[in-house]
DNA sequence: TCATTCATGTAAGTGGTTACATGATTCA
DNA sequence: TGAATCATGTAACCACTTACATGAATGA
């Protein structure tokens, strides 16, 4: 218990990279960051609102509404960076699926790993976009070398995902159906 | 919305294989499924009332409390197992953590990298464990074809992991500190 | 002027965890 | 006899999503 919620880490570190709207927020995130992290607006505004009342966000120009780090957000935006990775128990349900895949029999089990390999290469597809957007770019270039790293642990993934449905698939193929 | 509970998925899959308590349901899960999978206590058992009220699943032998799948409930866990593969929002602490990475600087950032190689690595470990074990006993012979899937998978993913760490690591200690 | 985008928020609900409580059974 | 395990359950809470509502600003 006492996990910190996940919200408020993207949130101040969002807006350490500049001062944003709480829609501005949700749109970098979205954008930018899509393929590893998600929030809704449903739990922004009420992130913002709490940050604010402790005194870690603020509003430094009254006359716009954009949302700025104080000093202890800061410091508490490096502390939650630094240290804090939750244990989330896993929940993969392809994983759960194939687990249990006696009951479905070879033929179906093939379908959800086709399934899951098409989704990995789209991301692998999606990735390269990306990169090749980022290397024509050069705002932000002292994020880049770190955005690069998400980027490349992403094509890792999608990468081990192909070559592990492939092998999958050729086990698959070779087992009798039920 | 009306996205499907995955405890449902879970429990029904689990009494697929053979009727179970609730208690041992949640053992099974933990000790076969834990790197992929992990249910409490808390869900388990409401699920397991609701499944019954749905006429899903029930007390075969009345001098045991152990459930079995009912006719509809195998038919409902083989559709579950077939199509519903939820769409999680992606949520991953490291990436997060590293995207926002020019805040920490290079070195604390290689911090969070090495952690995360030596849970693949321990992962990598694990599963070549059980690899020994499952070669090692014939009981749910069917199954194993199965669980070796999600065991390569499992696999597939850290050495995935490490890969990247590796590269990361060069590359970060190539950087020039803050 | 009218659609779109920007912007903020709330209410209801979901799926799940944690902590706690209880009692039966097993076995050293 | 007393510890450990088996077994079931519930109450409180949590992070988050979805859907809805509102209104200002922008620009074709």
């Amino acid at each position: 218990m006492a996990r910190v919620a996940q919200t408020e880490v993207a949130v101040l570190a969002a807006l350490g990279v500049q001062p944003m709207t709480g829609y501005a927020v949700r749109e970098a995130i979205r954008d930018q960051l899509g393929h590893f992290w998600s929030e809704s607006f449903g739990q922004i505004y009420p992130t913002l609102t709490a940050l604010a009342e402790r005194g870690l966000i603020e509003h430094p120009d009254p006359a716009s509404p954009a949302w700025a780090l104080t000093q202890p957000g800061r410091e508490r935006m490096l502390d939650l960076l630094r240290t804090e990775i939750p244990a989330t128990p896993p929940r993969d349900p392809l994983m759960l699926r194939l687990f249990f895949g006696a009951a479905l029999g070879p033929e179906e089990c093939a379908a959800l790993v086709r399934d899951a390999r098409e989704r990995a290469r789209s991301q692998l597809a999606a990735f390269g976009a990306i990169r090749q957007v980022m290397d024509a770019e050069s705002e932000y270039a002292e994020h880049h070398p770190y955005w690069f790293i998400t980027l490349s642990a992403g094509e890792h993934r999608a990468r081990a995902a192909i070559a592990w449905a492939d092998e999958t698939l050729a086990i698959l193929d070779g087992m009798p159906a039920d």
